[in-house]
DNA sequence: CGTCTATTTGAGCCCCGTCAAAGGCGGTGG
DNA sequence: CCACCGCCTTTGACGGGGCTCAAATAGACG
C-alpha cells in the first residue's frame, strides 16, 4: 500500500484540496492544477446528519463533491430494507457523472455533519476540457470507484460476516489514509453499528458480535468512534483484503507534473 | 418497459450489430452512426465455453464487445470462493474503460460459445471522438452499467434467497428483449443453478431449491435452457423489481438522429 | 438529569450451507 | 443403436451462521 507521503503534491500541500490530495495518488498534479480544483469549491452547501442530500427519483443538476464530514449512497426495497451501495469521504465525488441521467436510481445521504460543494455541470466540463491531466485522473477515480463496487459484491457474496466488516473497515482505513485523514494506526470512525449493518447485509446485532470478536481476537479496536489497527498486516489477513481494486499501482505517473 | 420495436432503428435494422440495438434504447442512432459500429467489430475472437477471455492481474490492452453468447465477469477469494460481478450479453462491453488500468482487477469468462469483438484503444477513441451522438450513448450505457452493479448490491445484500433469484432471472430477460434475444414470453437460458449460485452468493443446492418454489408457484417456467416468464408482472412483484435502475426513460432522445 | 440514540446481551429459531448420493441428460465412441 | 462418461440437476439429512424479538445498559446531548 503507498502511503500518501510518498507522492506529494507539488509545493504547498497544506492548503490542497482533499480532491487533490486523492488524484494525487494516481498522477502528480501542477500548481495550476490544484488551483482550478480550488476553484471547484466555490459553492459549498452543509447538510447536518442523518439527512438526505439526494433522494432516489430526483433529477440530478449539478455534481457533489465531499468537503468534509462521512456520507454514503444507499437503496432501499419497498419492505423497507435498505443497503449502502457506497461511503463517500472528503474527496469523493457523490454522483460524479449521475448529471448525465434523468433520474437518480439511489439516494444520498448524510452520516455526520457534511460539507459538499455543488458544482454545476457546465463548470465541470469545462474543468475537464481544459485540463487533460485532471481529466485523466477523474477517469482513473471513476474506475477506482466501479472496482470498488466489484469489491464490495464479492464482500456481500462471499465473505463472512467477520471477514466482512473487517473488510470494509480497513477499505475505509486506506481511504482515509489517502487523503491524511488518519493519525498512525488511528483514524476518527463515525460509522453505526447500523451504518456498518446496511452496508455489509447483516443485522446490527450481529455486527455487534462480529465487532466484539475482532476486537477480542486484538484485530481492531474500536470505540467511541475512535479507530485503532494494531497490525494492518493482521487485519488484511482476516478480511481477504486483496488491494489490487484501488489500483494505487498504475501507469498515471506518466502524466506527472513534476517531468 | 419500452419494448424495443417501440424505438426502431433507422432503416435496415437486420444488419445493426446488437451493441447499437442496445444503444438505440438511448438515443436513435443515424445509418452512419449504426455503419461506424458496424466497422468496429472487424476483428473478432472465438471463445470456447467456460474459458477464461481475460484473467484478473493481466494488463488490459484493447476493448472486448461482446457479440454473440453469454459471458460473466467475476472475482475469486483465497479460499475458492467465487463471486459472478456482472453477466454480459451479446451487445454489452466485457470491459469498456478498463484499458485505462494497469491491471484487470477481476476476471472475464465465456458461460456458451462466445465471440468478442477486439477494438484498439485508438479506434475506440476516434470512435468517440467523431460521432458525439456515439459518445454520449456509450457514457449512458456505462451509468447504466454502474446502476446494475448497485442494484446487484441491493440484492445481495437484503433480498430473500427467493426474490434474488427472481430478480436476476427477470434482469436478464429485459435485457435481452432490448437486444432483440427474446421470443413472446421466452427466451434462451444458458445458466446453470451454479452461474445463478455464483452471481447470487447462494449455495447451487439452494438454488436448485428456490428454482423450484418459483417454479411451483407459477412463476417461471426453466427447463431445457429455456426460459418462459407466464407474468411479467407477477415476476416483478416477487422480485421486488424496480426498473429505474435501467433508465430506460430518459432524456437522451432529443440527440435523436431522426429529429 | 432526563431523553434519545447506540451498544450490548440472551434465548430461540430459521434460512441457507454442507455433505453425500442418486438421478437425468447430452455427447461421444464403439 | 447402445454403452459409457461427464456434467448438471435433484433429493435428503443435518448443522450452523446469522436473524428475530426483547430488554437492559451505556453514551451523547441539551
Amino acid at each position: 500500500m503507498r502511503a500518501n507521503s510518498l507522492s506529494p503534491i507539488h509545493g504547498s500541500a497544506a492548503q490542497a484540496p482533499t480532491l487533490a490530495l486523492k488524484l494525487n495518488a494516481f498522477t502528480r498534479l501542477s500548481v495550476e492544477d490544484i488551483e482550478a480544483l480550488q476553484r471547484l469549491t466555490r459553492s459549498v452547501r452543509s447538510v447536518e446528519p442523518r439527512r438526505d442530500i439526494m433522494r432516489e427519483g430526483e433529477q440530478p443538476l449539478h455534481v457533489h463533491l465531499a468537503v468534509k464530514g462521512w456520507g454514503c449512497r444507499y437503496k432501499s426495497l419497498p419492505d423497507g430494507k435498505r443497503q449502502v451501495v457506497g461511503f463517500f469521504l472528503p474527496g469523493d465525488f457523490c454522483d460524479l457523472n449521475a448529471y448525465a441521467l434523468k433520474e437518480m436510481d439511489h439516494s444520498i445521504a448524510a452520516i455526520t455533519p457534511v460539507k459538499v460543494a455543488v458544482i454545476g455541470r457546465e463548470d465541470m466540463e469545462s474543468l475537464i476540457d481544459s485540463h487533460p491531466r485532471i481529466a485523466q485522473a477523474l477517469r482513473w477515480n471513476d474506475l477506482v470507484d466501479q472496482g470498488t463496487q466489484r469489491e464490495w459484491l464479492l464482500n456481500l457474496g462471499q465473505r463472512s460476516a467477520y471477514a466482512r466488516i473487517a473488510h470494509l473497515i480497513l477499505e475505509l482505513f486506506l481511504r482515509l489514509r489517502i487523503v491524511g485523514m488518519t493519525e498512525g494506526h488511528s483514524c476518527d470512525f463515525p460509522l453505526t453499528q447500523n451504518d456498518i449493518a446496511d452496508a455489509t447485509g447483516l443485522t446490527a446485532v450481529h455486527v455487534n458480535r462480529m465487532l466484539q470478536e475482532l476486537r477480542g481476537d486484538g484485530i481492531i479496536e474500536l470505540e467511541r468512534k475512535r479507530l485503532t489497527i494494531p497490525d494492518l498486516e493482521v487485519l488484511k489477513e482476516a478480511a481477504m483484503f486483496n488491494p489490487n481494486y484501488l489500483h494505487l499501482e498504475h501507469e498515471g505517473r506518466h502524466l506527472d507534473a513534476s517531468n
